[in-house]
RNA sequence: GGUCCCAUCGUCCAGCGGCCUAGGAUUCUGGCCUCUCACGCCAGCGACACGGGUUCGAGUCCCGUUGGGACCGCCA
């Protein structure tokens, strides 16, 4: 199954930041890259100046290494290979398989806009490509600027692509199947512009083939450009890659997605910001438009490495069901909720070294908990993750955990604390009794309490709620005595007794 | 307008002619657990776009309709 010799690669264009479209075309690749041992190289093109930022560039890089998908060769930059571009755009000029064209854009608009008036499909027309040698060479001695095209082959005129006299493009895509494209219905498109600027069909194979590209894994916004790329890489004399196209991600109108009109909520940045595991992200990136055989959810990243077939993806496409000033949900559901499994049932060790990162941003860490304190800190992650969503719960939802600098909850303070006047005086008074528990565990605890609200002769829910109201300063939390005995006996009675000044 | 792709619960997926009175996940609802919330567990709501064929039998194959999408640039 494996093979070396595999190479595929991920070809954004800089012109925004890392989608999660994009995302998932990279992780796709990656997998396909990492599952037969072959090589994932990152290549910008970026050769539209015009909308080419660095910013663009840097924040792509980042979301692909914070993803985790190390590419093995690059970035290179499709600009530095502007030379090989053309070059392979004269040797279809010398080999006849492309010809200069003068026609001006004026001209051309004016063809496309009659066209279109007539409700007629519009294609170039080929008025150049009739042109004599003697009036090519007179039309440049004018110093008319031109552009290059690629001379589709003309079944009319005798042209077939190949001995076969095939009449149309056709090639095997890995998801979508055979795929036949007429030659009379493509135009002789432009591969070389004015300014002498190769364009993207033209540079993007060169590309490819320059960089023994095996497995062209894109979008299926791609499939289009197929057919055109392939007569390019038969006119180069080119052996063709295996095409796989994968389905679109759709916005929940079921429109293409992209950072200018959806915003944050798309970029892979927005995810990192939240507190997403990367690799939760890329679990559910890669569901959408992919399953296991078994239908799991819960896909870890060797498992994706070891099962993922381009063969299983979908053909239809996805909506990435995201949401917007949801009170619940800042995003799909789905991510979400794979993220919070992931934060439940991950190994505790590996989620401390990322909610780390995260309580040192909000002044929360203590570096003892490197040291001595790292049993109780693992400790306390593991008590309170399983009702957290993201990373960010940690320092957020979390603070009362880390820090004696946290607020009463309005909420927890009107229904626990305030629900029984009495409350000013017991709290208090079972402060004192806690710290004479010893040992402070899970059953003395909870023995002393019980016993306080017997002796009080009120239910012990209420005493219970009260005090996880004191001591987190939250209506909802983990079980009262795991937080007493995390707190400790002082923490504790401090705590009840700083609360109980509020009443 | 031309060419092409797609079509199963709100969303993501399973299904590759009989195992489908259509399964899982997520969301939502109810219940159990319980000191609260969450987790976990149980239950419920919820879909084969429509119409024709083919077949003993169709969610699964074919055609049409409708709907959605992509591509059709001197953008990538």
């Amino acid at each position: 199954m494996t093979d070396q010799n595999i190479r595929v690669r991920f070809a954004p264009s800089p012109t925004g930041y890392l989608h999660i479209g994009g995302a998932r075309t990279a992780l796709y690749n990656w997998l396909f890259a990492k599952q037969n041992n072959g090589t994932f190289l990152l290549r910008i093109e970026d050769t539209d100046v015009e909308r080419s930022t660095d910013d663009s560039v840097q924040a792509i890089l980042d979301g692909l290494r914070w993803l985790g998908l190390d590419w093995d060769e690059g970035p290179a930059s499709q600009s530095e290979n502007r030379p090989h571009h053309q070059e392979a755009a004269r040797a279809l000029l010398e080999s006849g398989r492309a010809y200069k064209c003068f026609c001006t854009q004026e001209e051309l608009q004016q063809k496309r806009l009659e066209a279109e008036k007539e409700k007629k499909s519009y294609g170039y027309d080929r008025t150049c490509r009739r042109l004599s040698p003697e009036e090519v060479a007179s039309r440049e001695e004018q110093g008319l600027p031109y552009v290059i095209r690629f001379k589709v082959p003309d079944p009319s005129l005798g042209d077939t692509l190949d001995s076969d006299g095939a009449e149309s493009v056709m090639f095997e895509d890995t998801v979508y199947g055979t795929v036949e494209k007429r030659l009379e219905d493509i135009e002789d498109f432009v591969v070389v512009r004015s300014d002498g600027l190769p364009l993207y069909l033209l540079s993007n194979a060169v590309d490819d083939i320059r960089d023994g590209i095996t497995h062209v894994i894109r979008g299926q916004d791609g499939l289009g450009n197929t057919p055109r790329q392939i007569l390019i890489y038969r006119a180069l004399g080119e052996p063709l890659p295996v095409f796989a196209h994968m389905n679109l991600t759709l916005d929940p109108k079921r429109a293409k997605i992209s950072k200018r009109k959806h915003g944050e909520v798309v970029t892979v940045g927005f995810y990192r910001e939240r507190g997403f595991l990367p690799w939760a992200l890329c679990n559910f990136l890669l569901l959408l438009g992919w399953s296991t055989e078994d239908n799991r959810e819960i896909v870890t990243r060797e498992e994706a490495i070891r099962e993922f077939t381009l063969a299983r993806a979908g053909r239809a496409n996805s909506v990435f069901d995201y949401r917007k000033d949801d009170p619940k949900f800042f995003t799909d559901p789905k991510a979400i909720a794979i993220n919070a499994e992931y934060i439940r049932t991950m190994n505790i060790e590996e989620l401390g070294e990322l909610v780390a990162p995260e309580l040192e941003g909000a002044g929360l860490w203590d570096p003892a908990y490197e040291t001595e304190r790292r049993d109780w800190y693992l400790h306390t992650v593991d008590l309170i993750r399983a009702r957290y969503h993201t990373l960010k719960d940690f320092p957020e939802l979390g603070r009362p955990y880390f820090s004696e600098e946290f607020t009463i909850e309005p909420k927890a303070l009107k229904k626990n604390l305030q629900k029984d006047a009495r409350l000013k005086e017991w709290l208090p008074e079972l402060a004192d009794r806690m710290e004479s528990v010893e040992p402070f565990t899970l059953e003395s605890t909870e023995a002393a309490l019980r016993e306080f609200s017997e002796e009080r002769e009120v239910k012990a829910g209420l005493i219970i709620n009260a005090v996880r109201a004191a001591i987190t300063g939250q209506l909802a939390g983990a079980g009262l005595f795991d937080i007493l005995v995390t707190f400790g006996p002082t923490s504790t009675a401090n705590r009840l007794r700083k609360a109980a000044l509020l009443l």
